[in-house]
DNA sequence: GATTAATTCAAACGTTTGATTGAATCCATG
DNA sequence: CATGGATTCAATCAAACGTTTGAATTAATC
């Protein structure tokens, strides 16, 4: 038995760096393998199947960063009930941290928002699995540091601070649109800090009653400009 | 010539639905044709490669959309200054007012959305030339509402800002995760005002160096749980 | 009603896809 | 050093891919 393990974890490997780069189908099993240096039979004989590499790729990572979050959010608790701020670091740090490693592990992020907002069918039973806990674990916290919101409004606002995180971590550069967006040169710490922070303010902003109805009124109106 | 216009649209029509629903590499030129009821030899016809099907489908919705967005934000213009709440309101209520529309608008928003995660590199410099006016624009315009923050600070929170539109635009109901996002009950008014209100506070959110230094420090201590 | 251009159609092109086979090779064990 | 399971390999499979072709069909124009 020859470097299986090496051919095994080669293949992850390369799958992570092109799923990330060209999406799942957009790599064929034989570039894979080929760009991996190893034969296209190795990927069927140690997975069975194109399918099944993939869930492995997602399944080699996510796991340790997810068990990193409720670490995280564990040791915040110990001391009282943790802060908006705080919360939203044990929730966006651990992929930033893992996205900041050598071997791959940016790959992996883009791989990861990817599959999120990919049509990744037979992905979405083990992605459900995977963040159906952790999210329930934030939802629950996050409940807790702002009481004043009922549970619905607190899902929704978790929603959108989960759409800051998967566009940041599948836009780290202002490569996609000029001026917007992390400068290359911008540390992921500084882009986290400010992730924290705009997050923060909307997770705290004022419910719908109390929001002044004159700001937005007249939308109705003035979005009925000729199509 | 019969039913040319009839043809193209159908191809248009059908091209969006299930390229919203699989992806662009997820649906073939035949299954896209054959769900039209047309000839696959008519695509090719028409639009001359599946490559310019999908630019087809692209530009033929998105300028509306974004004409949408600079006559929102020209009215709003006009009576002074506008809030934020009344930019991001010109920002994400056009795509939102046509994801309303009965013929397939839903599809578009879901479609253009998936393009701006997805690695259609072909499709980059179009996305580029359609959005780089529009968000230069705005870019200048959340400038102006916040003259306190720098440049770069408000594209970096524009940025984020797009983020929640993206995702909220991809994932409209609670599916992809139990409990978050809008119900599907929720009205696209009462998504709208729950989006520009948690972003609105984002961006108005306390610059860097004003954030209180405790609420995260200590992260990179924390941070370093087992892996 | 013949001419002509636009459009549709069935059929096939060569290539690539994911998957499979069976022989060859490797390496730990006896 | 022989055995045998684990692994790799070249070769091949049927199916699906985007694309092309040339004849048939349609609908205006003369």
């Amino acid at each position: 038995m020859p470097n299986a393990k090496e051919t095994k974890e080669l293949i992850l490997d390369t799958a992570e760096r092109l799923f990330s780069e060209k999406g799942v189908d957009g790599v064929s099993l034989r570039s894979l393998t080929s760009a991996a240096g190893v034969n296209i039979a190795a990927a069927h004989y140690h997975f069975g199947s194109k399918e099944e590499v993939t869930k492995a790729v997602f399944a080699r990572r996510i796991r340790p960063v997810n068990r990193e979050r409720i670490q995280l959010l564990d040791t915040y608790q110990e001391h009282g009930q943790p802060s908006v701020e705080e919360l939203l670091t044990a929730l966006f740090a651990p992929p930033l941290r893992l996205a900041r490693e050598p071997q791959r592990g940016y790959d992996f992020m883009r791989l990861c928002a990817r599959f999120y907002s990919e049509p990744a069918e037979y992905l979405e039973s083990t992605f459900r699995e995977e963040f159906s806990q952790v999210l329930s674990r934030f939802h629950e916290a996050f409940q807790r540091a702002l009481p004043e919101l009922g549970e619905e409004e607190v899902g929704l606002r978790l929603h959108f601070a989960i759409g800051v995180m998967v566009h940041t971590l599948l836009n780290p550069t202002r490569t996609c649109l000029p001026r917007l967006g992390p400068k290359a040169s911008d540390s992921d710490k500084a882009t986290l800090d400010a992730m924290v922070r705009f997050v923060a303010a909307g997770m705290r902003s004022a419910p719908a009653a109390q929001f002044p109805a004159g700001a937005i009124a007249g939308l109705p109106a003035h979005a009925e400009v000729a199509q």
